[in-house]
DNA sequence: GTCTATAATTTGATAGAC
DNA sequence: GTCTATCAAATTATAGAC
């Protein structure tokens, strides 16, 4: 947490809280306990909860797609440019690992919300990587797959991990095995080698 | 819903507003409502929210455990066994789109419970997947690969679509495309191409 | 801007009639 | 078993001093 400006600390700390526990569930006395603050501080800054709560989700949701659009330069090969993608995200992902949960869970929570924030988001055209691959086959780059499976399935090899790390942390020690920070890497490594696959490219 | 006893209906209820809400979020109002009784016959039947909400917990936990456990006969070839998997895992997550997110979300809010409840079911010793694959590799019937990280591709690749299903829609949206129902035999099709990818094996 | 004290509202839980 | 009415506790929000 950033030693800075109250209103700054409010919204790290309130980030934390309604990621945890979303809308309904998070209370503001946690918010200002961890923003080492007392409740009446937080609505003279943000007059009510929701305000508050609309203030982090729009945040994250602004930072989340900031990131679906880094991509490598144009001048790239399609698989390098992928690859730029993956470690972009895994970076994002161990900053903010509970981010894609929070807005996904938000978001099925009140789908009408999101439909006005993403509609109104100019500047995002959707995945930049969809007319990349169409492009891509077309030049016969690389062979004919359905570019929204293929995203989805690269998403989801990205994505997951994180999500799902405290539920298989537990699984794997049943199994009698552990769980190594440094398995990231090899993941990571096991996404590009699918995205070489799919795109019929080597791998160094 | 089921038109059954009051207790089915209230667990019924339970569930979809547990895993909606989580526990904190989640109101027992709410709950009533969708049972169609009052708040007073809840605590009649379910003393209070927690142990209401355990009942919940514990019934998606070992569905879900139970789910992961199902997997090919034994005799056949380790590939076969892995598609018969990746089937069970699309039919149970169609089922149940919200019981994964669920129960990593309460997990990564509660941990310690998770690691009671887990550490007290003594039918399930962890993913079958594993030793299994380790077997096919000292057979020298697939080539070596690390079974931790070829266990969570796997889930994430077929956990995943269901997660973020509400969010993709919307983001294919954008990019002039539309999500047809059809695209999870798709899905479906390209996990099984991953796998036998990864095996060297051949899919029909 | 920040605090304490308190009001207003929501929510979990109980009592008691039927 | 199920309901209405009500309580007690928790939680959001405001008033007012400093």
């Amino acid at each position: 947490m950033k030693d800075s400006g109250t209103e700054e600390r409010i919204l790290e700390a309130a980030k934390e809280v309604f990621m945890m526990y979303g809308l309904y569930g998070a209370r503001m006395q946690d918010i200002a306990d961890k923003a080492n603050i007392n409740k009446a501080l937080l609505h003279y800054y943000f007059r009510n909860k929701e305000k508050l709560f609309d203030a982090v989700f729009d945040g994250a949701l602004s930072k989340y797609f900031e990131q679906m659009t880094i991509f490598g330069e144009t001048s790239l090969p399609i698989e390098q440019r992928i690859y730029t993608y993956i470690d972009g995200m895994f970076e994002f992902l161990s900053e903010y690992p509970q981010m894609s949960m929070f807005i996904i869970k938000e978001i099925s929570i009140n789908p009408e919300l999101f439909h006005q924030k993403v509609a109104s988001m100019k500047i995002y055209k959707g995945p930049t990587l969809i007319p990349a691959l169409m492009e891509s086959m077309n030049k016969k780059e690389i062979p004919e797959i359905d570019p929204l499976v293929f995203l989805l399935n690269l998403h989801s090899l990205c994505t997951y991990p994180f999500l799902a790390s405290p539920i298989f942390k537990t699984i794997v020690a049943k199994s009698k095995l552990e769980w190594k920070d440094e398995n990231h890497l090899k993941i990571k490594h096991s996404v590009k080698e699918f995205v070489a696959f799919r795109l019929q490219k080597t791998l160094n």
